[in-house]
DNA sequence: ACCAGTGCTTGACAGTCGTCAAGTTTTTCT
DNA sequence: AGAAAAACTTGACGACTGTCAAGCACTGGT
């Protein structure tokens, strides 16, 4: 075979190979809503295919298994959600401003994501039961700490202060705030989620120090 | 009938009762040490049995269907696990020893009950997905922080202080960092867990203001 | 125009699920 | 002891699951 053919080969080869990859990451998109909809528990291969559109057989076709398949949902959450606050850390020029745009956007995609939000801590909760999505969880996991680690560790820059614990303690605290403020929102008590609002504030100034 | 034997009817009747719900607590607790082990997702009544001394058929002798067993065996979860630190919270006299008591009570029953916290976590976000089982999440979850409570407001009281939060603040901050022990003991990373002891006292220090 | 191969659908498989009716064993009362 | 009731087992049902083989439809290369 010439060269030019060979290259062409792997031009051709290259272009499947992206189509390929196109539709499993749809696919896994379409996976990724339906557990958001129905919980893990509640989540069948057929239902997933109903929200694509493709048929139920065609998952096996991009995918080894059921395991695979969720896997490769769950990394699909992973680059929506480890950012989110970021340019909100970039932008605030004040501790106030970076407080209240992290108030904001907290709550902001707790409303809007919502469903998004309780697969995480489903899958995470998974992880307790299930060996096999440990390391995804624990990699995601980390991501959410540091993205924490940025906005807290800012904040008491912004502040002349210093963060009062660890990322570890940072991320527990907020993300236990996140996790109580997503169960009442979906209970439909918008009363305790104003309440965790207003409280937010504080308890980032209780995670740094004030200046000294 | 007879006075004498409208009581002995009574008598008769409720020794009934107390035996059917002998029976059902006994199902009730087979049902919890299944879905500790197994998962909510992966629990049968089949297994369920099979960690009794009875067949499946018997469990729709006792409850209605799946969904009135698995809330009874939540309800047997509340009566174990929310008294938990009131013996040391009694038993403190000083803020260290309460301090040090609580957290080795913490990760006594971290380690000693893991498979028991994972299921709470579990139905806890089942209760995100599906709206049956939130009026019972939402009591224990109140339960729990009221325990909460009762340990950090006793230790800023012996600290001549008060506490830095609402107890929603101090339950979901020192819930987070159960979570996330739990996590890591269940994954094996013993260092992880060692790290969040040595840091658990700073975090109670966190959510009680010094004496002024 | 034809052919090969990719992409996708259809239908079936073996297994498991919750549920329940029928029947058997055990207990209880007279 | 014998009858009545409670306690429990067994087996079956329809529905649903993950998986996969067989075949159809379509595309791109020659």
């Amino acid at each position: 075979m010439t060269d030019v053919a060979e290259r062409k080969q792997d031009r051709i080869a290259r272009r499947q190979v992206d189509k390929f990859d196109a539709r499993r990451t749809e696919l896994a998109v379409a996976t990724l809503h339906t557990l958001a909809e129905l919980g893990y528990a509640r989540t069948s291969l057929r239902e997933i295919a109903q929200n694509s559109e493709f048929s139920h057989g065609v998952l096996h076709y991009y995918f080894a298994d059921k395991r695979d398949l969720i896997t490769e949902a769950v990394r699909q959450y992973e680059v929506v959600c480890v950012t989110r606050y970021d340019e909100v850390v970039a932008g605030a020029t004040s501790s106030e401003q970076l407080r209240d745009g992290f108030v904001a956007m907290f709550f902001d995609t707790l409303t809007e994501d919502a469903t998004l939000h309780r697969l995480w801590y489903d899958l995470r909760n998974q992880s307790l039961f299930d060996e096999s999505f440990r390391a995804d969880v624990l990699e995601i996991d980390g991501h959410r700490e540091a993205m924490v680690w940025r906005v807290i560790s800012r904040y008491a820059e912004l502040r002349g202060g210093e963060p009062a614990g660890s990322p570890a303690v940072a991320y527990v605290t907020l993300d236990g705030v996140f996790q109580r403020a997503l169960l009442h929102h979906l209970a439909g008590d918008a009363g305790a989620v104003a309440r965790l609002r207003d409280e937010l504030p504080a308890v980032m100034d209780l995670l740094v120090t004030d200046a000294g």
